[in-house]
DNA sequence: AGTTGGTATGTTACAAGTAACATTTTATTT
DNA sequence: AAATAAAATGTTACTTGTAACATACCAACT
């Protein structure tokens, strides 16, 4: 028993009486092929079902019309909607997007930046600002065109979408400082750059009013169990915290469902603030102060640059540094 | 400024003064090559960047040690942990997941099927039990294995992995009408397949108790809003309703944040029950009332069974029919 | 020195589609 | 009917890496 072998641009032709050139011709440019022949060569392939084979367009270098998107993680609903706002421009533009992720670790984003330039990725859309030697290495030597998204605290590749995690965790902080609030703790989790910045915001702020940065760090994974046993962590090393600024608003949450066990009243006795803006958090009561970050418009706007970089004849990937802040909007909704 | 073009074998065996064969069987066969040889292209490989070009691979029908993952939402957390399943299987056997998402739509399931296989992905898993013609008319002529994942309701094109969302729904309505509720309602949204099926498995159990079966439907797409929404339309349409089974866990989240917005007490004025026993659920107060299924499992099996036919000589596409039923846990945690 | 055997490297052909050019067929004009 | 133009189709060459086979080189042995 033999398995189907996929049928070629030969195969059609042989069925139908011509070379695969005009096979080809009817697919690429069908007015210039007989009406006649159009008809058999459309009836052949639907009988052998051709499926168009990508190895020669790479081969030719021709462009592969597919670009190349790397997010920490797909668990993360931050990304789905960056996702989103990226095909809803690269898309209608015959785009497809090749989609890897690499939890948050550089050695694994290395490799995948390998696994799609190996596919002749036309762009490339990054979720980091840290990369291993050789992922920047690979991309100098690629010539294609990169975005890094997210974050636009440090100095681009080429070019970066985002916001400043550092000033929006500034102001936040800030604003939770001018509420009144004094005891405020900085929840974080996995420890990753944009955790890590966000930190230095807060800390930031604290000591411009002249109190003392407090944190609750561990480099697990964030979810909603975490955030209730930090929350407990922070009440057992800080007795007067009066208000938790979460990392994200999972672990955010996470604390809320956890006052609400212990009949902490949010945010009477305990003030909890995420970060990002999730639906769940805007949908639940209390509703959760947050900063909220346009997630859609990043990919939406990366994805824009990048499309216009792919077709401009210039070579963009050379001493190319450019930052586009989408900015964000500090929520204080009901849990502060 | 003109582009650096990425550097070929040819560029490295130029480098060095030798062929690409060599080259090649640096990279594939080291042992076959001189010591010396090694480090002068290991050398070059380093300053020209050489990355791997899948290219010829295609082209000469070698395996492309990729599967294709198609899923209906990247937003829909069900399917990133079903995801992480199957990478915890194909990845440490050396195969890359190609994600692609379809919106639920079989047209566009349609394309990324052909996207998929233009690539010569080595197998296929699916998330839908129904595919236009043209999707299962090029899954069977290209010959690669493929599972459909999540339902086992139907008959399977091949394989399928999952557990029979009919039963499992017709479960926890029966585990409900134990448990007293007599005016339980169905609330369904987008409509998908797996949406009709539960509120079969429903009305199933509804009828056999002698109770009518009320739902309340829509298409647009679930979230915590429409959960909101759909609990006021539940209550307006059928005023005596105790109970509400919402087809997924995001409907029913929404729905006890608006009877906390409204001070309906739940359980004991209204039980919700959702489906598939994602975290926030399983984390808020009250603890949600769902149908636990084993996503990750789902995954890992899929992968599993995958890579094991891909590994096979048999030619396991023909006449190939067999379901693996991972069941799931009626769990009533604190909302009924 | 000549043979043998092994190691290292080179040569050729091939996979599928397409651009560029060449040829054949059909239609149109004189 | 011959000449010309236009349309349809064919031929060749090329893209990259590798399998299969061919050759070159050196060491060891008779």
């Amino acid at each position: 028993m033999k398995k189907n072998k996929r049928s070629s641009l030969q195969d059609i032709a042989d069925a139908v009486g011509v070379t695969k050139m005009t096979v080809s011709r009817y697919l690429r440019n069908p007015e210039k092929v007989s009406e006649s022949t159009c008809t058999k060569i459309s009836a052949a392939i639907d009988t052998l079902g051709y499926i168009a084979n990508k190895a020669p367009d790479l081969l030719s270098n021709a462009k592969s019309y597919s670009i190349g998107v790397l997010v920490p993680s797909l668990t993360n609903h931050v990304f789905a909607q960056v996702i989103r706002g990226i095909e809803d421009v690269t898309g209608p533009a015959g785009y497809q997007t090749m989609l890897a992720h690499y939890g948050y670790n550089p050695e694994i984003e290395e490799k995948r930046v390998e696994y799609l330039l190996s596919y002749h990725v036309d762009g490339l859309i990054l979720s980091e600002t840290t990369h291993t030697d050789r992922t920047l290495k690979m991309i100098e030597m690629s010539g294609v065109p990169v975005i890094e998204i997210m974050d636009t605290h440090h100095s681009p590749m080429q070019q970066a979408v985002g916001f400043d995690n550092v000033k929006a965790a500034f102001d936040m902080t800030t604003a939770l400082l001018n509420k009144g609030y004094c005891n405020i703790v900085y929840i974080g989790a996995r420890l990753d750059v944009r955790t890590r910045l966000k930190f230095q915001g807060y800390s930031d702020a604290m000591l411009a009013k002249g109190f003392t940065p407090k944190s609750v760090m561990t480099d697990q994974a964030s979810s909603y169990s975490l955030g209730a046993e930090l929350l407990q962590k922070a009440r057992t090393d800080y007795p007067d915290t009066d208000c938790l600024f979460c990392t994200n608003d999972d672990l955010a949450i996470g604390a809320i469902f956890e006052c609400q066990r212990n009949n902490i009243l949010v945010p009477s006795q305990m003030g909890v603030v995420g970060f990002h803006g999730h639906d769940i958090g805007q949908a639940m009561v209390p509703q959760l102060a947050s900063v909220i970050t346009p997630r859609y418009q990043i990919g939406n706007v990366a994805g824009r640059e990048l499309l216009s970089r792919i077709n401009s004849d210039l070579d963009t990937s050379m001493n190319y540094k450019q930052v586009i802040d989408t900015g964000y909007i500090v929520h204080l909704g009901e849990s502060v």
